[in-house]
DNA sequence: GTCTATACTGAGATAGAC
DNA sequence: GTCTATCTCAGTATAGAC
């Protein structure tokens, strides 16, 4: 990683200054702060603000990708890598907290902005909605494998908007174990598939 | 209602302009062209825009206070009152494909804000936190009555963030209807309580 | 590629006339 | 209570030297 241009250098501070305060919040003189570079200089890199949004969510639409490539390589059953990802609310509790989900908040902030990248940042969503569909699929519930995947990606960004609220650990991880049940159920062979839920 | 003041018309604009670019995104200029006043006149009534911001909020509690009396008044038992609750997210589907939930959204943009509301925000999803818990304990869930309040919560915020997102009405109607088959589980008699899911 | 200097805009906020 | 005029500041963006 020792041939980072600057161009790399911007993008990675916007991507953790847009999730930290927002797109909308974040200026060019706090990115240009974190990089060490004059405001000036910037516009050699993007000829807008919006352009290194578009960076910005192409670099997380393949980070995020590659996460699920390697979930996928390095868990064996469909069971265990939804697992691996309702666990992410685990693993990154911490910034949850503070900041809620990465995903959520950008997708809500540029939806009241009205922004014309709006599309773009659902493709994340969509990315794991796909990739938790196809689990769901592998795991014979092929029927209702995009209901299913709706219903995990949503129960994930509640628990991350009211852990952001209360940042509350604890809350946490009383609901990925509940999701985690549900997973259970799910996939128990002989289950009546009927909704997401399998409570009746 | 013929008594509204410029200061109510004030707070009754903001608190839909908030709504639907986000606080920090809608300007004086904003506000003040709904109201058809000048920018000038609005610090005779708010000396800062975080002074709305407040009225706002304390506007939202108050608006929210009376429905959860009224759906205690209106509803018999805890069970349609929670039912009730659940089918905000269908009657309000509209503004919330359009829009998210006024609750999450907020909260969500103050925390990135590092704005000094934040906590006062918050104090709009207690409101729901303590009413549900309250259903639930009068429905006989004392011991997890705080949880499964937080469980209802962040999955009717998560259905929020999601159909913001996709503009799916089809998402909300099926969430809602298996938050209802939830709810039934858990109230059914000698429903074994362990956690929020009652899956396996 | 990076800098300084600067233009331009829109924001929040104030003063004072009416 | 409401207005116009104005201030200050921060934001995006441009020009041109190095």
């Amino acid at each position: 990683m020792r041939d980072r241009t600057t161009r790399d250098d911007i993008v990675t501070a916007a991507d953790d200054l847009f999730y930290r305060q927002g797109f909308d919040h974040t200026s060019f003189s706090d990115i240009a702060g974190v990089v060490r570079i004059s405001r000036g200089n910037f516009y050699y890199h993007f000829k807008t603000k919006d352009e290194i949004l578009d960076a910005v969510i192409d670099a997380r639409l393949a980070e995020t990708k590659a996460m699920l490539a390697a979930w996928e390589r390095e868990e064996e059953t469909p069971a265990d890598r939804i697992r691996r990802f309702i666990h992410i609310l685990v693993a990154n509790r911490a910034d949850i907290q503070r900041h809620g989900c990465p995903v959520g908040t950008l997708s809500s902030e540029l939806a009241k902005l009205n922004h014309a990248a709006r599309g773009d940042a659902n493709k994340l969503f969509t990315l794991f909605r796909t990739w938790l569909r196809r689990q769901f699929t592998a795991a014979g519930r092929a029927a209702d494998a995009d209901a299913l995947a709706l219903h995990l990606l949503a129960r994930s960004q509640g628990v991350a908007t009211l852990a952001n609220a209360y940042r509350d650990e604890t809350f946490i991880k009383r609901e990925v174990a509940a999701m985690c049940d549900w997973l259970a159920s799910c996939m128990a062979d002989g289950t009546p598939a009927a909704g997401p839920d399998q409570d009746t």
